[in-house]
DNA sequence: TTGAAAGCGCTACCAT
DNA sequence: ATGGTAGCGCTTTCAA
């Protein structure tokens, strides 16, 4: 059997309760008698049980991180995988650990938020939801569970949220574009109903107002992949778009891949930008420009804000909190370098 | 406050310890108060708290996952982005949730070791170790703590282990290579002291023997960008390799990247084979021929002898268990298709 | 078949 | 300043 507190408390010979307060540095106790103490747990190694903990304290110490299966599972979004890792090292200095849920369908989704919230597994809850997700945000207010939402709360005015303004980030990029000589700029984003995508193509069209008359929105499935085939048929076009900003970094690989084999050269022939800057900017030849969505802004500013509801403190700033993105540019669209 | 079984109890007008019975299954309960308790749990959406189970029970149902940060973060090596796919959705069909922690250097790491295992925080650990690490091994170890390590446990062969057997597999796509005609076939592998990367190392030179007398091992940092660099100056040298075995698909990729800049045909000039199969190899022109590691099957092999670890069951089989790996092979080696 | 009660390891309150 | 003790919500033994 482990190690417990009365056992510290008879070989100190002290009782139990003051083992507990030099544990907790309550001021109180004696020092030779702490120092008694803090030497016998030294010597037999005792840590306290977090379980035990747990359930007298009614904390966890666990944040929950449940995400949707995207296309082809998390593995080939970095995304994700830059989210945990900067979620578990935000977490880990505020004395929290992370626990991550994956949910294959909508079904299986509801019931892990159960399972995560109701059995108080979780202290509080990160969200990342692609799509509007109505009766799960209702379910974790009428519990009033603490979480906060990584993206768009839409119409849920009332949720924590931790965001880009993907409006501006897209609007920026397509000015850039713009500014950059293309004349017929598209974007290539995803099926409707996906909340960023429908805020960048806000913003894209937004970018156009009064300089290009047409709007050449294009919808694409997840994937490198699936986006080569579309940019294809797209580019192989007559009418084709000179520059196509894209939704992420896998798609935009996806279109520069069409674009090379189609034998059109970028950025001249085609301008390219995307969002996401994740290393795979980097390996497209020249380099690709990217919206840089400062992810470990965004995590940091949702644990800080989580850690808050938890504990109940008072909030003073507005309950949507906007992280700014930047702008890097590389190759992919630089005409004008290339024309000078 | 939340719904205890006490509440559901005094509801029922039954003990809170047939509550526990129904809950638990326990047959002995009439049907008629089963169904009564039932009723009442469900009216109030009771679910039981894992805290005051976890701390009964002396089971938390959370596994670790501690990794060690890599080069760069976890972000960009889809290996711990698959790994922890895999691992959620292994884990959800074993009532077990996963706990990640990421550790940036050694000293942390140990703590982190500590807070997890001797804090009773988790079951068990799934450890995944680029290199030996035998203090931390030796620790679990002492502490009887249930664990299953990732990877080759070189001089612990007490340790349960999950791998792939990378020297065979390394030694299968070297021998691929040769069979495709390449005359000077090198490694590109990472330091020595990664474990896989020794291994990888030791396959190919197995397969050199009799075939190919002098061997062309390279060590890169991790990273495209890095192999690039060295890849650059290896292609440069008058006496290069025609192939390249490399150690992951990102260092492939540079290599991929400086080929092409020196304008070396893939596979005419150089081929090119490397290890993880992700998705970055459908996205390299052609195709990238990779060992695929079936990570899935990795995961499922460790949860699976963790959870009988865990359990106290008897373990019949090995202790070292070794997923078989198998070669996609794409373009980027396929020399003897251009040749034709 | 059911209920009473002990106890998992901890914190915090109330005594002294 | 210290000890005794209640109790967090649950499972399980023991009695009835």
């Amino acid at each position: 059997m482990r190690v417990t507190q009365r056992d510290i408390a008879r070989l100190a010979e002290v009782s139990q309760a003051t083992v507990s307060r030099v544990l907790s540095g309550d001021v109180r106790v004696e020092h030779e008698i702490r120092d008694r103490v803090l030497a016998v747990m030294q010597q037999k190694n005792y840590q306290p049980d977090v379980r035990a903990r747990a359930l007298r304290n009614q904390k966890s110490g666990l944040i929950g991180l449940v995400i949707k299966r995207p296309q082809g599972g998390i593995a080939n979004d970095p995304f994700y995988a830059n989210l945990i890792s900067y979620l578990v090292e935000e977490l880990s200095g505020r004395d929290y650990h992370l626990c991550v849920d994956v949910a294959s369908d909508e079904f299986y989704q509801v019931a892990i938020y159960d399972e995560l919230l109701r059995t108080r597994r979780v202290d509080g809850l990160i969200l990342v939801e692609s799509e509007a997700a109505d009766d799960r945000i209702r379910r974790l207010q009428a519990e009033g569970f603490p979480f906060v939402l990584l993206g768009n709360p839409l119409h849920f005015a009332e949720v924590h949220s931790v965001d880009n303004d993907n409006v501006i980030a897209a609007e920026e990029v397509t000015n850039h574009m713009i500014e950059q000589g293309y004349k017929r700029v598209g974007f290539l984003g995803a099926r409707a109903g996906i909340t960023v995508s429908d805020d960048r193509i806000a913003g894209y069209q937004r970018a156009l107002r009064g300089k290009q008359a047409e709007h050449l929105v294009y919808h694409s499935a997840f994937g490198s992949e699936s986006s080569r085939r579309l940019a294809t048929d797209i580019l192989k076009s007559s009418e084709r778009p000179d520059a196509l900003v894209v939704l992420d970094d896998f798609m935009a690989f996806g279109v520069a891949t069409a674009a090379r084999d189609l034998g059109l050269q970028i950025p001249r022939d085609l301008g390219i930008a995307s969002f996401n800057d994740t290393s795979l900017c980097e390996m497209i030849g020249g380099g690709l420009t990217s919206v840089n969505l400062n992810i470990q802004g965004l995590v940091s500013k949702a644990v800080h804000r989580l850690s808050k509801i938890i504990d109940d403190k008072p909030i003073l700033t507005d309950r949507r909190i906007i992280v700014p993105t930047t702008l890097t540019v590389r190759s992919s669209s630089l005409r004008s370098e290339v024309l000078k």
